[in-house]
DNA sequence: TATGGTGTATTAAGTAAGTAGTACACTAAT
DNA sequence: ATTAGTGTACTACTTACTTAATACACCATA
């Protein structure tokens, strides 16, 4: 699995990860009872302590999105699509609500908010496209 | 000035301080030349530590919404509608492209955010509706 | 030039978050 | 039972952030 950690980011290491892989298995990437790497393999492959990567897959199974095996291993969880997209919902929710906060109490008007997201998917957009 | 701090929210105080005066200045409510309150006074009201107001104005001054005169007092600084829009425009593309981020890799599509927006707002008009 | 009001530099204490080390617990298969 | 593979509990170190204490620097005015 593609995982790309960037140490100087100031963005904390458990973080980047547990982001990468809800990506994957939100898109689909990940499918349901697909075993993740293994707790020392990425930790290894990452140079990172166990533990750090533990804490991802945690906080990952908090949100119900894998399922842990002692002894055998981690994988993805059985995941109703209802299911999904309450959390999508969830996660999506708390960040945009932040977002209208900070543009309300700027004085910014809703149309000029929406307008602002728009360009950032078309950045994001080109930028993909790009890359591709 | 009416200023409300949460000491039990994890906000920082400095941060509650921050965005409270910035909204002020932002909307209208403080204008060019207002004199601020007094870094003691301001501390004694909200029972901080002075230190804790005078980093909140060194952040405000690096906006560059407010000047310091030493031993007089701190104003609001004088800003053009132009250099407000770009401090407003920076401050908000800043939070937008963080949800923008998320939304995209959460497999959320436009229409999708946009709506979740309008949802926000939706929220915060009628809330303070009824406050008022 | 003394004074009382302003903001601030420096230092330190307290707290929380992130990461790592180590030893342990669980499971399957031999 | 033993072994080799899995994840984890506990502990501690480090770092950054927040706040506070103290002493200092600046300015207007009498």
């Amino acid at each position: 699995m593609l995982l790309e950690i960037d140490h100087h980011s100031g963005v904390p290491i458990y973080r980047q990860v547990i982001r990468q892989i809800r990506q994957q298995i939100m898109t689909g990437g990940l499918k349901h009872e697909d075993q993740l790497e293994t707790v020392r393999d990425l930790a290894a492959r990452l140079k990172v302590n166990p533990m750090t990567i533990s804490k991802a897959y945690s906080f990952l199974e908090a949100e119900g999105l894998v399922e842990r095996k002692r002894g055998i291993g981690l994988f993805v969880a059985k995941v109703r699509k209802g299911q999904l997209n309450q959390i999508r919902a969830k996660l999506l929710n708390s960040i945009v609500n932040k977002a209208a906060i900070t543009a309300i109490q700027l004085g910014v008007s809703e149309d000029k908010a929406i307008e602002s997201l728009k360009k950032h998917y078309k950045e994001y957009n080109s930028k993909n496209r790009r890359q591709k």
